[in-house]
RNA sequence: GGCCCUAUCGUCUAUCGGUUAGGACACAUCCUUCUCAAGGAUGGAAGCGGAGUUCGAUUCUCCGUAGGGUCACCA
């Protein structure tokens, strides 16, 4: 699929115009699914069209913005293989928006006002008021059309703490405009900040960016995803051991589909087809158990190397070495859906009996009306069998070959399950030839 | 409450006026099987309500209703 430029068809921009989009988090906590997608989003719009992503950190708050927020943010992206042409830190533009307060001011366009603080301090400071021109702005959404709204409601709007500190919405218009944004993309709950922002880019003489407000990703219970409604952050989910490609999946998936059935998507391919047209306009609740499926299909796609890269760090140490651990693999890529479950698989002591010679339970040996006699006879019929077969040629095909017939004339559950519980000691496991093939000769010959 | 946005299975969604309303996850049953896991098959499951427009509305319009967002000297 190539990659056909949609602005073209965006009213009032030019074929030659370069889109520019932007991520503008505020550091100020975890970046949850929902941030990341945003972040996403605008990432594969500006890829899409060939054009430029940029990283702008929003940290004008000085009070509430953390270093270490930044910096999960960078390495998140990192992680997931977000990447970004250029990257902004707000705070550093400070000076850049203080001249366009001064400008603002000098023209009347905004005014300093005597208030008192509303922290009920009683001090009285000197804010700064945007004269509002109190008309009806209506923009175009690309994703839910026109939107309009009568600003007098509005009043007039503070955009500096005082003439050293300007606010959120000055420095947005200004960065923005600095940065060449074409394309504003974020999540819904700015949709009732844009017509201030629009006005402010209005008074400056800046040309009006386009708009698309993303629907916004909800928690379980339809609202708003917070911290304090559990929403997990995706530093979290990585460290779970989620795949990075899976969690992008399954985070682009909600919200979006390109209207096929398609559902597993590279990057590649995401960067080629994704479109804003096919946007959802509701909210939509991230579910976890689609996560957890996804996951497991890119746990099946993964090499033995990057399996054991993942699974190794959840491996307890006394495993660590054991030269059986590398025959584990298939067994342990079945039966978990985040890697975090391997510490689970192992600690349970579902695993332990291939390091270790189980103790047997006489009680379990036995298939349902069968006796122990005969599951002893089977057992010792089976061994003799398997002795036959030779070191070099010990694979699971052999080893069922030899053992089914038998256990065919014998009634299988009376055979294959004394010699599963004899192998394994346990109930539930993996089916026997298995177990056989990933003991070895010895040690199948030594249980049985 | 004002303003704004939204509305198809439990969840994520397809449908761009005409479909037995499709798929995926989850769930259930069955098959495969000595058990578990995996795999395969099948099944239950949806158009918020009411008016219009139309030969025909899930789809277009309006009114309700419900949910959400936002109303900071945060972003």
């Amino acid at each position: 699929m190539s990659k056909k430029p949609l602005f073209a068809k965006v009213k009032g921009m030019e074929n030659t115009q370069k889109i520019v989009t932007r991520f503008a988090p505020s550091p100020t906590g975890h970046m949850h699914a929902g941030s990341y997608r945003t972040a996403f989003f605008a990432y594969l719009f500006a890829k899409r069209n060939a054009g430029k992503f940029i990283l702008r950190i929003e940290d004008t708050d000085k009070e509430r913005s953390k270093d270490e927020y930044t910096e999960e943010i960078f390495s998140v992206f990192e992680k997931i293989g977000i990447s970004y042409d250029e990257k902004y830190i707000q705070s550093q533009n400070i000076e850049r928006h203080k001249e366009i307060l001064k400008k603002l001011i000098d023209e009347n366009k905004a005014y300093i006002s005597r208030e008192e603080a509303k922290d009920g301090s009683g001090v009285i400071k000197d804010i700064i008021r945007f004269r509002n021109p109190n008309k009806v702005v209506t923009f175009h959404d690309l994703i839910r059309g026109s939107i309009s709204t009568d600003t007098t409601d509005l009043g007039d709007f503070v955009i500096a703490k005082n003439i050293e500190e300007p606010l959120f919405h000055l420095a947005v218009v200004v960065d923005d405009h600095d940065e060449g944004i074409t394309h504003v993309i974020r999540a819904e709950e700015h949709i009732a900040n844009t017509p201030r922002q629009i006005l402010i880019h209005e008074a400056l003489g800046f040309d009006i960016p386009h708009y698309a407000h993303l629907p916004l990703v909800l928690a379980p219970d339809k609202t708003k995803m917070s911290k304090r409604k559990g929403a997990i952050p995706v530093v979290e989910y990585l460290a779970m051991g989620y795949l990075p490609q899976a969690l992008l999946n399954a985070i682009c998936l909600c919200g979006w589909n390109p209207g096929t059935e398609q559902e597993i998507f590279s990057r590649e391919e995401l960067e080629n087809i994704f479109d804003l047209e096919k946007v959802q306009k509701a909210g939509a609740v991230f579910g976890e158990d689609k996560l957890a499926w996804f996951n497991r299909e890119y746990i099946k796609k993964l090499s033995t190397q990057e399996f054991w890269d993942y699974a190794n760090p959840w491996i307890p140490e006394k495993f660590k070495d054991s030269p059986m651990l590398p025959k584990l693999e298939n067994i342990i890529r079945d039966r978990i859906e985040k890697f975090s479950d391997v510490k689970t698989l192992f600690e349970s002591g579902e695993m332990d009996y291939f390091f270790e010679k189980p103790k047997v339970d006489e009680k379990i040996l036995v298939w349902k009306e069968d006796s122990l006699e005969n599951a002893k006879r089977h057992i010792s019929a089976i061994s003799e069998r398997l002795s036959a077969l030779g070191e070099d040629v010990w694979e699971y095909g052999r080893i069922k070959e030899l053992v089914m017939p038998y256990a065919d004339a014998e009634g299988r559950g009376n055979v294959l399950w004394p010699m599963r519980v004899a192998l394994s000691g346990r109930e539930k496991s993996p089916d026997p030839f298995e177990i056989a093939s990933i003991l070895g000769k010895e040690e199948t010959l030594k249980r049985l």
